[in-house]
DNA sequence: ATATCATTTCAGTAACTACTGAAAGGACAC
DNA sequence: GTGTCCTTTCAGTAGTTACTGAAATGATAT
């Protein structure tokens, strides 16, 4: 609740809306945090979004009852990964901010950061374990030993299963902009 | 490195098969810090996945130095998860544990398991969002406000987006067992 | 130049999560 | 019953991450 909320400064309609709000947003931020984002970010994030207009560094302070530094210092994150940007108004100093409202595009932007930072990494990894077990490095009968035989099979299924996943961002990425709403409706279809 | 390994009691194939196996443990983990779940529970995973060989409490301690309580706990929580198994030995009294070896069947149980936590929460709180702000609640004229009008939009938008992904998540959990990788060869035709 | 307003940085601290190790709790054998 | 072996629990602690608030920095106006 805001400090004009408290003053009685709203009309009803604003303290619903602004109720409305927050409950998105306190959602929201429970579920950023279970996905690697935390939950001040995932809030702020949800408040840019939600309210679908600029706000400034004290509007975050005041809704979300965080200190100036955490705030300046999340707001930059989000700026970061791409999903709010700043903002110059004529003639104000002050900054201001604003979510993308694409959710799609949102979403392949976070996709491919996430790719880049973590699938690709896993990847190059699985690729140099495979070769430290394959004939050349240990000799033809080594690389027959059960255990090892083993161990290069899940590096396979593991190989696989994160190839075609990220064949499939990388679908998503590259058509984020163009409408990512019809390559989902050709993929249910295709089901 | 274990204790075998620092003793010289290994093979070279055997210290070589060790090094590899631990290369993709501790990347596992690290990947899995940022996917919500902890280090430590993502690299024992790692460890029954990687070895293909059911493995014991001492065998999680010794690998990856952890205690007792740490290796008890980790192993319940993947047990819940549902991505490793307990097995019993005949004749032996400790309990083995190992991880299921098909990636395609533990990805659709982790995902039908986060949509159930995390998406389906959300959703039900943009129905309740959007209640709140529809005309029956505020009146024609508040409704028609336009910041209202702005946060149902924006309500809209998001309820659009997790719905088709809520969808396609469905799609993967229901044909997981009957060979998932089937449902993605369509998919990538598809597009 | 100086004043004013906004933003960033960062040392210190609060809050939280992960981990240990020891004690308690089974389960089975004798 | 007692002893052995293994597992679980949990209070206490270590380690990590998130946050504050004040000082430094920057930007614009006069």
């Amino acid at each position: 609740m805001t400090m004009l909320a408290a003053r009685g400064l709203m009309t009803d309609t604003e303290q619903k809306l602004i109720t409305a709000q927050d409950l998105f947003i306190r959602r929201w931020g429970e579920m950023g945090a279970t996905w690697g984002i935390n939950r001040t970010q995932a809030e702020i994030h949800a408040l840019c979004y939600i309210t679908a207009q600029p706000v400034c560094t004290d509007d975050v302070m005041e809704r979300l009852n965080i200190s100036r530094g955490n705030a300046s210092m999340s707001l930059r994150a989000l700026c970061d990964w791409g999903i709010i940007r700043r903002l110059h108004k004529r003639g104000e100093r002050r900054e201001y901010f604003e979510s993308l409202s694409d959710v799609w595009e949102m979403f392949s932007i976070i996709a491919a950061e996430r790719k880049r930072r973590e699938m690709d990494p896993v990847l190059e990894t699985i690729r140099q374990c495979r070769q430290m077990l394959d004939e050349a490095s240990l000799g033809k009968a080594a690389a027959r030993q059960e255990a090892v035989q083993l161990t290069r099979q899940r590096l396979a299924g593991m190989e696989e299963f994160m190839e075609v996943t990220n064949k499939i961002f990388q679908q998503f990425i590259g058509n984020a902009k163009s409408g990512l709403t019809n390559v989902v409706k050709v993929l249910l279809k295709a089901f």
